[in-house]
This record gives C-alpha cells, sequence and structure tokens, in this order.
DNA sequence: GCCGCGATGTATCGGACCGATACATCGCAC
DNA sequence: GTGCGATGTATCGGTCCGATACATCGCGGC
C-alpha cells in the first residue's frame, strides 16, 4: 500500500521524507491518520534497493560555501524511475482483491487520475461487492443474532450497517458516473507521447441529486 | 486490541479459537473485517502466559472409548482467569488516547456494557474531539489546498468529511444520551424492560450517582 | 545576547496484526 | 466411497505503527 502510494505520488515531483509524508497526509487524510515513519523510512530503503525510486542528497546551493563545517546532514530527495513509473503501473493493472479492503481502496481511488477508465470501473465495482457483503452480514447480525448481543454492540451494527449503506450509494454514483462520462483517460504511463497534465480527470461523484 | 476483546469476550463464555474468531467478527464486524489466526493464536498464547486465561484441553465426554487411537487434537478451550477480569478492568480504567483511533473506540465501543459510564463519557468525548480534529483538517484540505488536487481526490476527501460529520453528530447523541442517564441505543427506544441475563454489567463503579 | 520551542528533518526498534499456508477431522450429499 | 465445505489448530514472513532519539533552523521573549 505504502509502496503504490510513494510511486504514485513521486510522479508529480521529487520529495524528501518529511515533504513525502506530509502530501501523502494530505492526500489519504479521509482514510488515514497519518504515516508512521517508522514505515515510510523502511519501505523507502525498499523501493530503491529494488531500483524503483533513486536517491541523492541535496547539494547546498550554495555550492562552496558552506563546505563540512557542521557534517549538515542534508536531506534526501527521491525520485523515482522508470522501472519504478513501470511498477507504479503493474500494480494498478493488478489491483485485486486485496484493493477492495478500506485502505487499499481508499489509497487506489486517490490515484484515480492516473488510473485508466477500465481499471477505475473495475476496482469500484470489486469495493460495492465487498461493501453489500459487509451490509449483509451487519443485516444478518441485526436480525438473526440480535437477542444475543447488548445494546451498544447492536447500536455499533447499526451505525456500521448505516455507514455501508451510504458507501454503497456513494459508490453507485461513482460508478454510474464513471459510465455516462466519457472518460478523458488521463496521462497513462507508457504512452510517451502527448499532454503531461497530471490533473485532467474527469469529474467524479459530484453529483447533488439531493430531494428537492 | 485483540487482548482487550479477547479478555472482553471470554468474560461471557469460555472458548475455543475458532468460536473466539467467530464470536469477535460477529461483535466487531462493523469496525474490522475478520481477525485473522496469525494474531489469534499467538496473543492467546501471550495471555495465557501472562496468566490472565487458561488453557484446557477438551476432555472426550465419551471417556475411555476413544483413547489415543488417531491422537485426536482435541479443541482447546480458553477460560478467563480472576488477573484477566482484573487486567480487563485496569485496560478499560487506562483508556487513553490510543482508545480514540478507528480500531480502538469501536473495540471500546462494542465493551460498553462492562465499561462504567464515566468512561463511557470519557470515550465518547475523546472520540468525539478526535473526529473533530480531522474535520477540522479535511475542511482544510478542501478548502485551502483545493486547486493543488486532482478530482477523485477532492471526492475522497469530500466523502471523508461527510462521515466525519456524521459520525460527530452519532456521538453527540450517544453522548447526550449517556449524561441524560439511561438508555444506550440512539434512535429506537424499541427494547422496552427486558433485562439481559447473559452480560452482568457489574462493572467497577456503576448503579447510583446517576444524575437525573 | 541567548534561550526555549515548535517546525523541519532523518532514522531505528519492538511489537501488533495480517495473509497465505499447512494439516487434520467431521458430517453429508452425490 | 468419495469429494467437499465447515470446523479446528497452528506457523511464517511481511507490513505498518508508536515510541523514541537526535540534529537544525527561525522566531519571539526575556
Amino acid at each position: 500500500m505504502l509502496e503504490f502510494a510513494i510511486l504514485g505520488l513521486l510522479q508529480e515531483a521529487p520529495m524528501h521524507g518529511y515533504e513525502l509524508r506530509k502530501e501523502l497526509t494530505a492526500k489519504l487524510g479521509a482514510i488515514r491518520a497519518a504515516i508512521s515513519y517508522g514505515s515510510l523510512y523502511p519501505t523507502l530503503r525498499r523501493l530503491q534497493a529494488a531500483g524503483w525510486i533513486t536517491e541523492a542528497a541535496e547539494t547546498p546551493a550554495t555550492a562552496e560555501e558552506v563546505p563540512a563545517l557542521t557534517s549538515r546532514r542534508g536531506r534526501v530527495v527521491y525520485t523515482i524511475t522508470a522501472e519504478g513509473k513501470e511498477r507504479f503501473a503493474q500494480l494498478i493493472a493488478q489491483a485485486g482483491p486485496e484493493t477492495y479492503d478500506d485502505t487499499g481502496f481508499g489509497v487506489h481511488f486517490a490515484f484515480f487520475a492516473r488510473t485508466d477508465q477500465a481499471t477505475r470501473l473495475r476496482i469500484l465495482e470489486g469495493r460495492r461487492r465487498k461493501i453489500e457483503e459487509r451490509r449483509e452480514g451487519l443485516r444478518d447480525v441485526l436480525g438473526r443474532a440480535a437477542e444475543r448481543l447488548d445494546a451498544y454492540t447492536l447500536e455499533l451494527q447499526r451505525h456500521g450497517l448505516d455507514a455501508c449503506e451510504r458507501e454503497v450509494r456513494w459508490l453507485e454514483e461513482l460508478i454510474a458516473n464513471e459510465r455516462s462520462g466519457r472518460a478523458p483517460t488521463v496521462p497513462q504511463p507508457g504512452t510517451a507521447g502527448g499532454r503531461r497534465e497530471e490533473d485532467s480527470p474527469p469529474p467524479p461523484g459530484e453529483s447533488r441529486k439531493e430531494r428537492p
């Protein structure tokens, strides 16, 4: 998951760790609290070892001025490689069942602007199915096992059920939108030619179809 | 978290691993998919080593009938000890900031029937504060950094913001309800006078001192 | 002048939890 | 009589978190 998010973010610009964490937190704020350095740095090292990103100590722009007086630990800037972009594309293409759990879905969704329409649709439908299953499970418990559970547990289930129903509706809208809207499929990694606009996705969701 | 949930569940009845997982999944279905055996069994071992639960191989009721013909691996039934109950009470009393994240809150909430009212209130308010902070963060991003993000990411934030607002409202209701005396449930009065027989709520400091 | 303090910045360590996997038994439908 | 899904116990590698440590920088207050 983190690997995917990092590769996705670094395609927008090279960054150092701290910055990466901030951007990650901003982009994924809706689904995760904040990425821990305890996972970020080891993952960066792993990605570098795999050749998907390169690491470069920041050169002090004021060149010879500041030599090695205090052995300043410079910021380390990470840049994605061609292999890294390839890897990212591969991860998108693979997008399987693990992509449908809460975190996995959220992270993939956050990078839908870099995902082709067919895959977007596949992920949205997979997620919907998963949530529908969870919804049925909750309905079962609320129906059949209600008397075995205390009132607080039941209230928790009700709240969860409500969230499920709401998310299914949200997904329905997104799916309908994706299908009808003619998907100006965004910058495809690999297809070198053409526009390098990083955000020109189709307008998703939106739709204020509230009861008037 | 798992430790807490196991100690809580085993106070209702002794169980073996498989059963424990099923009950756990039913009780926490709203917040977690399913507990993995890869965490369940090691945790059981840890709890046993700490003396909070005891492990007993199930005795084949049909005693001498089935000796050691196939070296039948019997089911292992776990029972909570007095120290275990103490530990559970202690975990409730400690309930700090880690209790306010998604999973931690959910698990604690699921055992509110075994939690005294003051602690319930503290947890609900801590959770509310936390969600309010997340909400403000999302509003910030949607307000200030909106043009930096693509339409999908924005839609994700909007959906997250909506969920936050909804949860805050839910918590408000629960808190008001908790303060105004009795009744765990929020919207439905439903369950009238029924007394639960299996969950005897005799937690550390329940009963009187209610503020009508 | 200098002192604390919060933001920036890199990094490690132990532990919690997951997903895949393995293996064995039981009852039942085909 | 055989396959197959539910029941049942268990391990292993890997991901990620929370706590912690340490260093620099700019700023306001004393």
